[in-house]
DNA sequence: ACATAAAACTTTAAGCTTGAAATATCATAC
DNA sequence: GTATGATATTTCAAGCTTAAAGTTTTATGT
């Protein structure tokens, strides 16, 4: 529910539904722009940049579930987006000895210089696109999402 | 991005790059659990969903690029959630007289019925998933969203 | 009036996304 | 060692999403 500047649901419990609607929208806001720029700049999309995001920091490669579950997306839709980055020679996939059901994902020597400076743009990006939050609310902020994130993963 | 609980970069300009991981982590986690709400307990979608919020609060009706333009997603996009929810008889389209590129677009009656249960399960829910945030900190963090929306529609 | 541009919307191709079903491999219990 | 179940991954159908191109209608300039 991407609500906007128009009349606010007023009474008890709607300043969290208000904080939702919020936080969706800046995400939509930003994500929007970063497609586009990415799309532009260097023909890619942003799961693309995310698979890629992840498998850089993991050099010694990661599973096909480990990608997944920290991407937050399906199984499935893992899979279609690493075929298209193996297709294109960013990304390699090594069978394993111990496990032949799984397969370690990681960058190719090209995938990383390649994403290297995909990043750097990203992250230049971003400090233009929340610019005017000032770095104290920045922290903040951060915080109240990390605490939010702390009781997520602690729920039953 | 979306990065997670492994070794965060630091630097000067670094705090607004987790940032923006945070917020998107944190929007993609309530949307997945909301997205999987829908479907079990409604058999719907959020895009759905989120055009019939929209056109809820305007009973008059909307034009597919005042739809488009508020809901942050493409035209084509609104065509097609709106063909289906027009085929399962939630919403209609009405030609008008003065401008016949145009169509309104507003909720039926069962559309409107259907739409006022659904939300009150969804306000519940997001009570409950955004429970553990104070409403101390839901007010501030909306607060500071607000003003990420002002500077945004302001930049130019 | 006529051409040209602008606006509203739809269509299309490619890619993303999910949940469910299918496949293949491994682990466990007899 | 064989059956049973658990794991890891892929495949599939349906729907979502975008950017770009196409259609229809309206507005504008001359």
């Amino acid at each position: 529910m991407v609500a906007g500047p128009l009349p606010m649901p007023s009474g008890p419990g709607k300043d969290r539904l208000r904080l939702w609607i919020r936080l969706l929208r800046a995400s939509r806001t930003i994500e929007a722009e970063l497609r586009e720029r990415l799309k532009k700049e260097f023909d890619t999309t942003l799961p693309r940049f995310d698979v890629m995001a992840a498998l850089y920091r993991a050099p010694e490669g990661m599973l096909m579930s480990d990608l997944s579950r920290f991407l937050l997306v399906s199984n499935g839709n893992v899979t279609g987006i690493v075929d298209r980055l193996v297709s294109e020679g960013l990304v390699a996939r090594a069978r394993r000895n111990g496990d032949r059901r799984t397969s370690m994902v990681r960058l190719t020597e090209e995938g990383t210089k390649s994403f290297a400076t995909i990043a750097a743009a990203h992250e230049g990006w971003i400090g233009e696109l929340l610019g005017k939050v000032s770095e104290e609310d920045a922290r903040r902020l951060t915080g109240m999402l990390t605490s939010f994130r702390s009781n997520w993963e602690g729920r039953e």
